[in-house]
DNA sequence: TATAAGACCTCACGTAACTGGAGGTTCAAG
DNA sequence: CTTGAACCTCCAGTTACGTGAGGTCTTATA
């Protein structure tokens, strides 16, 4: 093409850094449509086109749409609306921020454990991975049958706690796997309900275990947790568990 | 359905929060396939299938697409590619997370400076949005040309500076849009372009704007330059501004 | 037991923002 | 005048589903 102010698609995508096959996209919608050669059909670029260009990247830039782009540039008074919806668009973007951040502690948290771990059996550890993602809605579900004491206590656990628990709860997970199988009345099974009731009154303190013991919840409400949290066990193993639990609270004196 | 551990889809859907099209749909692809009744081809869940879209959720919460995710399940050893593909996953989540932060800054910059300014001519605001998102491409282009210490420089600036700087620059711009046309000699003229030349020294000092007018740039890179910067003025205005730059260091014995 | 409502089935198109390829036309250089 | 690069249009595919049509199956009620 040659001339100054005159593009071709190719010229114009060189300068632009935008592919010519979106060009030809944008072309398509309606978002950018250069003059064309009357007979060839070539599309002509010109310096207006990459203003326009350098708006719709901007823009696209900030999170709009395309179909959004369209419509702000057609409108010339671009400004009012765009101070609307900045504010917005600002809303979206922390939105999405947050769910990556949460996606990112949850990697690293899982990948701490797996580092410290070695191997886990896949259910333990999905287990784990779907209990952080649905840490805010557990979180809910506790604000609903009033303990919002222990939704306070957890979040005022660090990140290194968090992770200390992980691997207790692994470590408890991975026995029952183990011992799965032995009577119940075991001296190593009934040892290893003890660690773990320690452990969790240790986590939580006494007084937040008897709180969520006496907290009156309903089954329903139960099943809807239980979908919340996914037990890491075989339904064999859980009323195994189950059973060697009641036992050890018989034994041990406690209601 | 009404069994145990037998659920139709519209059940299954009920309890995972999982719609019943994105369950077909996992059936078509082959990620999650249940049994199916044979006369009817009802599909039939089980407790198994549970488990099986917990992992999946999960892993399309880390990021994975679902044909990663096929793959992973497949494998009956998970940890070991997961371990693997976490570290990646985290750089991808980062990279998003350093797109949106930045697309979040620039919002909050140009909202700060449209609340301050109140109406600016869209090819202002565009130049403007343009030249924050392409603030890294700029830092690259600078160091290039040995002029990292301007880089460091403009990297200590606070975000208020910067504000400050962006309305500078609208500023300077609508005056230039306002005064086109009249004699480049004209004192309101000269009188604006001293405001902004002083204004330039005092962000970036004495020593550094002399650095920038020794630099050695080639007139190809300049192209670059403003391809990564593209100016809010029109080619007319562009020139009638250079013109009385020119003028206005004459005038001032500068070289 | 007949019937109607509701749950389920498959098929197929639509979405956003492109990318890639096939097959044909035009341009620029030699 | 030829040839190869650049350009054209049209069609298909991508992800992770949503939506709707039109037909079948189950279940509750009369």
């Amino acid at each position: 093409m040659g001339e100054i102010n005159r593009y071709s698609i190719g010229e114009f995508s060189e300068k632009t850094g935008v592919s010519i096959r979106t060009l030809h996209y944008y072309d398509e919608i309606g978002l950018l449509q250069p003059e064309k050669h009357p007979s060839s059909g070539h599309r002509i670029y010109k310096h207006q086109d990459i203003l326009t260009l350098q708006k719709i990247v901007s823009l696209k830039f900030l999170g709009y749409s395309l179909e959004k782009i369209t419509n702000l540039l057609h409108q010339s008074i671009i400004t009012v609306d765009l101070n609307e919806t900045l504010a917005l668009q600002l809303e979206v973007l922390k939105k999405d921020k947050e769910r990556i951040e949460q996606s990112m502690t949850t990697i690293q948290r899982v990948i701490k454990v797996l580092e410290e771990e070695g191997g886990v059996d896949s259910a333990i550890l999905f287990s784990l991975i779907h209990s952080m993602q649905t840490e805010s809605i557990q979180n809910e579900w506790l604000e609903r049958h009033n303990l919002t004491v222990v939704v306070e206590k957890l979040s005022k656990k660090t990140e290194k706690e968090k992770i200390t628990l992980d691997k207790t709860f692994i470590q408890m997970a991975k026995e029952v796997k183990k011992l799965y199988g032995k009577p119940i009345q075991d001296q190593e099974v009934q040892k290893m309900i003890k660690a773990f009731i320690e452990a969790s009154f240790e986590f939580l303190g006494d007084d937040l275990v008897q709180q969520l013991a006496d907290a009156e919840v309903e089954e329903l409400d139960i099943q809807e947790l239980e979908n919340l949290a996914p037990s890491p066990f075989t339904e064999d193993e859980q009323k195994w568990l189950n059973q060697a639990m009641e036992y050890y609270m018989k034994e041990a004196g406690m209601e």
